[in-house]
RNA sequence: GGUCUGGUAGUUCAGCUGGUUAGAAUACCUGCCUGUCACGCAGGGGGUCGCGGGUUCGAGUCCCGUCCAGACCGCCA
């Protein structure tokens, strides 16, 4: 038996007990007479002692060869410390060894196992295993366990059943770049990986499991970030005889459990707003509502006069910036570089102080008088002591940059609280998008995408015009889930493909399976995809979702731990009948 | 594909307008230390300054190229 208990139970309760424990050396320190080792494992800390006195001479000695991250094996009994520390859970006992086996020795690891390590990101992941040893990483993962476990819980309870779907899959031209995997037993032909298991959720409700979901896997061969794993996970849903309401309030009901099991917090219903209205008072589709500076539409109160930028703009938007009459002349310059950085690419920034007094001044003051000043700041909201600050531009450009810029300032002016959660729906999402690149419409959400059925005729006539029956679930700024009524017509799933510049030919070939399903009684139906790993880090409070994934990849695309990806030798190559492109 | 930032001891970093033998902290090793818990004290070892080229009497420092890492833009139905 290597241990009767973990590192992290042992009490004063159990004084003078035989124990055996098994863990790590984090830390051994050495008075001479007398020496301590902290003994680690998943569950805490207890505190080894051995000493001249009560130990013997031989184990005494071979206690001060132990190095950090020796894995041992110490029995002995539990006994109350002189001197207690406060700090630990175990800090009031400690283990007077009587026998010390060495499981294993460790090499000096490169890097500190500690809450503070001094390991850099490209350190922590090489050796990842050491990483986790840690406790915040630990915890993470521990964290995102409790999650997903709720998770499976919840939706068991509403009869949601879980239902594996195949990896190996076909590559479709629409969405992400595919993931693709040579098949060595048909000469020529690949499988992808999914982007997502879409059309076999949709298959499985035409196979009548009605409510189905999976934690699972999905692939998107795409540039990387913070947020962005090559491989990242789902909570992939889908319900059949539902509309749009009943998928709202099923998934409404899953992320406020979530929050009041997993956080304590209990919030009212969802606020909803249409994708037309968070684009026009926030500048993007995933607004964070935690704090106000909503945009103001100017065009109409600021080019009446000579100021040939906004007379030449499409659209002139300000927000307030509460209390920014504060700013200095110099910080507000700063701004100005911001916002003029090629990532934003604003050509400048228009700022009015709105002073105590209620009087204006701004930078277009040779241009506007303090009666046009005065509708700005009603427009923006603005209140005395605030700070108006506009943009203008093309139509999109000026609201992502003014969405970029609000958000800078609110991290800036530490308005974006990481323990405040404001969820809210974004719904009615257009149809289709114009994509320059290509000349083509491609589906906002994708292919499979139910239209406003009342709006059959405009996708005739003004196919930009189209909303879908689809929506997004917003929390603090982030997307973390996105879901549509699916289509469960032939007829206006090939209508959808006409649209999208499918022949009838490409539609056929690829989605013909799905097409001939929806022959043979498709019930209407409808689901949604949460990004648990997104989900776990911002309800951790964090932005970044590495350390919740165990072996993540870096920015790269690469684990630096087991060298992947890699190359091939030449017989594996020869089986897959693959042969690479010479290098120039 | 693009923009920006960085690469110096095992590790995290400092190193100015180019100028003796490249530093600190921490980790590691040795010794000392009668209750440590960020233990303390004394000593020690440890460097291809990412790589290649150039400018210069002289390059960690300046220039060009390249590789690697990170953040962001594009991309991510």
């Amino acid at each position: 038996m290597y241990r009767t208990h973990n590192c992290g139970e042992l009490r004063l309760k159990n004084l003078n007990q035989e124990v055996t424990l098994s863990g790590w050396v984090q830390k051994s320190r050495d008075k001479g007479f007398m020496l301590w080792i902290d003994l680690r494992d998943r569950f805490g800390v207890s505190q080894l002692i051995f000493d001249e006195k009560r130990s013997s001479k031989e184990l005494f000695e071979k206690a001060k060869t132990l190095g950090r991250e020796f894995v041992i094996q110490v029995k002995g009994s539990v006994i109350e410390r002189t001197s207690k520390n406060p700090n630990i859970q175990t800090g009031e006992i400690e283990i007077l060894v009587s026998k010390l086996t060495i499981l294993n020795k460790s090499l000096t690891p490169p890097f500190t196992i500690e809450d503070n390590t001094d390991g850099g990101e490209e350190l922590r992941m090489k050796y990842r295993y050491l990483d986790i040893r840690r406790n915040s990483i630990k915890e993470k993962l521990i964290f995102r366990h409790k999650v997903s476990s709720e998770i499976r819980n919840y939706l068991t309870k509403l009869d949601f059943i879980d239902v594996e779907t195949p990896y190996l899959i076909k590559s479709t031209p629409e969405g992400a770049r595919d993931f693709v995997v040579p098949s060595r037993m048909n000469e020529g032909e690949f499988y992808a990986l999914p982007q997502s298991p879409q059309t076999f959720k949709q298959l499985l409700m035409v196979g009548g499991i009605d409510k189905y979901f999976q934690i699972v896997k999905c692939f998107r061969d795409e540039d990387l970030r913070a947020d962005r794993q090559p491989e990242f996970t789902q909570i992939d849903c889908e319900m059949s005889f539902v509309n749009q309401e009943d998928i709202l309030n099923t998934f409404e009901g899953l992320t406020k459990h979530l929050l009041s099991s997993i956080k304590n917090i209990k919030v009212d219903e969802f606020p909803r707003m249409t994708y037309e209205e968070a684009m026009s008072k926030y500048g993007c589709d995933k607004p964070d509502i935690r704090f106000g500076m909503e945009l103001g539409d100017l065009n109409d109160i600021s080019k009446h006069k000579n100021f040939n930028v906004f007379n030449s703009s499409e659209l002139v938007i300000g927000i307030a910036v509460p209390n920014g009459n504060t700013f200095t002349r110099k910080q507000i310059d700063s701004y100005t570089d911001w916002v003029r950085r090629p990532q934003i690419g604003a050509k400048g920034l228009v700022y009015v102080r709105c002073n105590d007094d209620g009087s204006f001044k701004s930078s277009v003051d040779k241009f506007y008088d303090q009666k046009d000043l005065t509708s700005w700041a009603n427009k923006t909201g603005a209140k005395k002591g605030d700070l108006i600050l506009i943009l203008s531009g093309n139509t999109n450009e000026v609201r992502s940059q003014m969405s970029a810029l609000r958000l800078e300032l609110a991290e800036n002016l530490n308005l974006r609280n990481p323990n405040d959660f404001a969820p809210l729906w974004v719904t009615d999402f257009p149809l289709l998008e114009w994509d320059e690149e290509s000349n083509k419409f491609h589906a906002m959400h994708h292919p499979f995408t139910s239209p406003k059925l009342d709006q059959l005729d405009l996708l005739k006539k003004n196919p930009k015009e189209v909303k879908a029956n689809a929506y997004d679930l917003v929390l603090n700024g982030n997307e973390i889930g996105g879901g549509s009524i699916r289509i469960h017509d032939k007829n206006i799933q090939s209508l959808m493909f006409k649209h999208l510049g499918f022949s009838e030919d490409e539609a056929k070939e690829q989605f013909g399976f799905l097409m001939n399903a929806f022959e043979y009684g498709a019930p209407p139906h409808g689901g949604i995809a949460l990004g648990l790993d997104r989900l776990v880090a911002i309800l951790h409070g964090e932005e970044s979702i590495r350390d919740y994934i165990a072996f993540p990849k870096n920015n790269s695309g690469k684990d630096v731990m087991i060298d992947a990806p890699s190359k091939l030798d030449d017989l594996q190559l020869s089986e897959l009948f693959l042969k690479l492109k010479d290098k120039k």
